[in-house]
DNA sequence: TGCACTGAGTGCAACGGTGCACTGGGTGCA
DNA sequence: TGCACCCAGTGCACCGTTGCACTCAGTGCA
């Protein structure tokens, strides 16, 4: 992802580098020990730079923890936001079941379940520290109002309530799948494994829907 | 080529590895410009480095053609004493057309011809600067003298001065072979143009063998 | 229960790299 | 022949990284 700036010089973009490197590190040791199972000193050799220097980026291990979330609210916000915009003014207003269409294509064509599994596994495990908890639902809630910011400037129409409802069901439900896809699949990452995710967000998105009749066209619900 | 010391620390690596990313530039640079024909800001975005980092590492840009030239040199060297120590006490003492066939088997060994061309090039021309010429001899006498010291420590019963005048013959001689190769093949980097290297070496050293009979077997001299 | 150890986090100074403005020599052109 | 430009080389200040010694909380063990 690139930055938000262009960088603009060799020591910019050195500091961005280190940076990224120390967040790609902790998502990999992340996946790799299955949670918190490693060091500040593991991060900095994966990272490949000194454990004072994750110090010079981050305050904490938390905030770590937080920019790998953060990646994964982003990738999906940038899925969501590289859809075309609706083809003209009068679809630009109104219609929260075309919004929907546009998250759940979001989330389907997001490539979530290798990032995913560590977020899901955090949540889940009881005994996982309460800090972390604290982090991940920071990162949901900022990842969220991201989301919905990014929808009501698509969709300018759309009631704002109904679309912080719509994003907060959408992010906690595949949060839901994830874990079940988990238990499933014992996050392989393989043909069969992706085969049960497309599966089961279907399914989910499916579920949504049947409570989000469409408003202009009330017959020939599609399921996928 | 490993530093000469090992690097204990991370600043260490990273100054090495930016000294070694400016000579490997330059190599490069020399290669495809056929000379001198890029500047230090071409060095230093090849090497990925600042201006300035350049001249942190290197008083000028003869410093750095010095450094390129060294490494030619050591590849030799290292070549030359690689090969097996003589068996026993006996053969280490005197045997000058032994020594020969060593530092002979070192010159077919070494792969001269991708990092030699330029070095033969800037030697051969007219339009070169002359503080270039001095860089190249002064390489040249320096990398011929660690090959003499190579050769005394391997073969302590040798002359000094018969060491002396066999690396300077062989090392001018090879400068000669390898401008002959360049003008056959263009600086190719083919079987053929290999090939093409292996027969003027063998002439070379084939020639120089008939002036330097065996000590040991007067009859049969064998010319590969 | 006291002690030793581990590891997160911190302060500080040094190192290496970098940005930038500058000088001066060399070159080409009107 | 004067001027403009290019580029090697330089000084200086700043940035980011690094090494290292330290504190403190947590943990395990005798």
């Amino acid at each position: 992802m690139p930055a938000i700036h262009p960088i603009t010089d060799r020591r910019a973009a050195l500091k961005e580098r280190h940076r990224r490197a120390i967040v790609a590190a902790a998502a990999v040791l992340l996946e790799e020990t299955g949670g918190l199972n490693f060091t500040i000193e593991d991060l900095a050799v994966r990272a490949d730079v000194s454990r004072r220097t994750v110090f010079n980026h981050f305050a904490s291990l938390g905030d770590v923890l937080a920019a790998v979330f953060d990646d994964v609210m982003a990738e999906l916000v940038d899925c969501y936001t590289a859809q075309p915009p609706p083809e003209d003014a009068a679809q630009r207003s109104a219609s929260v079941d075309e919004a929907f269409d546009e998250l759940a294509a979001a989330v389907r064509a997001t490539d979530l379940v290798p990032s995913m599994s560590y977020l899901t596994r955090s949540l889940g495990d009881k005994d996982q520290s309460p800090w972390v908890d604290g982090v991940l639902l920071r990162v949901l809630e900022d990842g969220g109002l991201r989301l919905a910011a990014a929808m009501r400037e698509r969709r300018p129409g759309v009631d704002a309530l109904e679309i912080d409802l719509l994003v907060n069901t959408v992010l906690h439900g595949v949060l839901v799948v994830h874990r079940h896809w988990y238990e499933a699949t014992a996050a392989a990452d393989d043909d069969a494994s992706r085969a049960v995710w497309s599966s089961l967000v279907d399914r989910f998105l499916a579920r949504l829907r049947s409570g989000y009749a469409r408003e202009h066209d009330p017959g020939d619900p599609t399921s996928a």
